[in-house]
DNA sequence: TACATATGCAACTATTTGGTTGCATAATAC
DNA sequence: GTATTATGCAACCAAATAGTTGCATATGTA
């Protein structure tokens, strides 16, 4: 469980997940397009991923396809969250903006939804 | 959202977050004990939980009593979970063994549910 | 007041981590 | 067979991180 919460704490492994999400079977090369680092830097990125199973891989032929695993990402959430808080939360949009705004951080300007990083 | 994803990536945080989720409103010196830091770095850890919102603070007098916030984890599970599939996955513990069973992992012996660190 | 309790801040260190370059291996195309 | 494409492995480096020690501040209590 350890190896799925390292792996999330990059942006550039949770970007190769948004991407997988998106479209599943994107082969090293696919995936490199548009990211700011070598080839290498995505291999050893997407090897942490399937280390943490939340990423499944297939091989065919010399390419190798890679498919997101939402499973440990639904155990996270469970971990924390219990049955009936998650049945608040599903429909709750303004208990989150309430924590927001009661929040004492410095720039409290910036909204929640903007900029998944 | 970065905040989020970093606090987690620590097996001390993660043990925070599961006794505030035990039981919410413990102090500083409270959390500290049983765990093998000191309290300046039990501290610190606490610090990164606040400034990803995982943690919400009271003062009250000189205590600082900490509070679990599932919010940030309840939007993790969103991102990369559809909602069809959420409901597919909220019953398939089956899903899950199987995934289990067909990875190429090293030591296949250690099931799911054992010792979330 | 004096003392104990509860927390915060700053400097320093060892380890981890993200990224690179260079070379090796395997499958397809000509 | 030769060239090209797709991926993997190892060594190396700079930056981030977890942890420490020491000192400062603020709130209760005798």
């Amino acid at each position: 469980m350890d190896d799925v919460f390292k792996a999330l704490a990059d942006p550039t492994r949770r970007e190769l997940l948004d991407r997988l999400h998106d479209q599943g079977g994107q082969t090293l090369n696919q995936l490199c397009s548009g990211l700011d680092v070598t080839r290498q830097g995505v291999s050893k990125h997407l090897l942490q991923l399937e280390q943490a199973h939340l990423v499944v891989t297939l091989w065919r032929g010399r390419e190798k396809r890679h498919y997101l695993n939402p499973v440990p990402i639904y155990e996270i959430a469970t971990r924390w969250i219990n049955k009936f808080e998650r049945g608040r939360l599903d429909g709750l949009q303004s208990l989150k903006n309430d924590l927001e705004d009661c929040s004492d951080d410095s720039d409290s300007t910036k909204s929640t939804n903007s900029s998944l990083t």
